[in-house]
DNA sequence: CCCGTTTTCACCCTTTCGGGTGATGGACGC
DNA sequence: GCGTCCATCACCCGAAAGGGTGAAAACGGG
């Protein structure tokens, strides 16, 4: 999985946009206020220089630092289970790993051999599992869950 | 799909306001920076702590910039299905039917009532379809059509 | 019109699933 | 200790699903 850090942010398109919009606008403001100093027969005098160095150069800075922080990718979409749900239907954590076998379509006899257990155990679990999610197949129970945000 | 190019980006209503806010404060800090500089000939802060403010504050400013451009809205998440595999895995209009009902979690018996065929007919067709797909059951269906972004 | 594809349906069979009931052992709290 | 919950397993039975084969219509393009 290709995972993002601070150059390949700083190497985005959004990033660079984000750059050149600020370094434009900070430059047309400079010009402005050379203008605007001309106009008034004042100088420039060093100290505004060099607070517009450090004003670039925290608008950029902050201006990468808000875009990392904020991006978010589609493939680092995280899922958070629902546990609440799971408690208020009395979900056990043995039916929950049998839920996540069927919704990852295995047959109870599979589920039985990776779990160590007979298959006939798996089947009174996967009932249980039904009649707390109101499900009458497996595939109720797959969609219900998700509905619940109990699985992906 | 609205796909969003640079330009498309810049001209955003976000990036417009960023833009705008950006010129005007600058423009604003710069001539008051001026204006304090011209009334009083001593200066009223250390150089230090006028620079620390400045940098704090255009690094808040390129912070929320960079969150208001990068941000993602909980956006409109529309499921565009991928007609280019269907085309490639041959699979049928009728077959295409089946998957959906099958994928609502209904059951063969079900699913002929439906569409008004005999239970016999969608067996045919779903068998046809889990060869096309490479699944065993029909869990296996829905996960695959899934992955390929057949179904939502 | 002919040929290929699609759609439709039937029959066989095995496997899987789900409902129901009952039983045993362990953990936990009162 | 006793009741409760959980996990485990067994058996029976019917329904659903799936595999295989075959074949009759319908449909569309060359």
């Amino acid at each position: 999985m290709p995972r993002r850090n601070s150059l390949g942010n700083l190497l985005q398109p959004a990033a660079l946009r984000f750059a050149a919009l600020t370094g434009l606008v900070l430059a047309l403001g400079a010009a402005a206020l050379s203008w605007v100093s001309l106009q008034h027969s004042v100088r420039l005098i060093p100290t505004e220089l060099y607070a517009i160095a450090i004003a670039i150069f925290f608008a950029v800075l902050g201006g990468w630092a808000g875009h990392s922080l904020t991006a978010r990718r589609p493939e680092t979409r995280v899922f958070s289970r629902n546990d609440a749900a799971m408690a208020s239907l009395g979900v056990t954590v043995r039916e929950y790993e049998v839920l996540t076998h069927i919704a990852g379509g295995r047959t109870n006899k599979e589920i039985a051999r990776k779990l160590g257990v007979s298959p006939n155990t798996i089947k009174s679990q996967a009932a249980s599992l039904f009649g707390k999610l109101g499900a009458a197949r497996r595939i109720d129970a797959i969609r219900k869950a998700r509905a619940l945000s109990l699985i992906p």
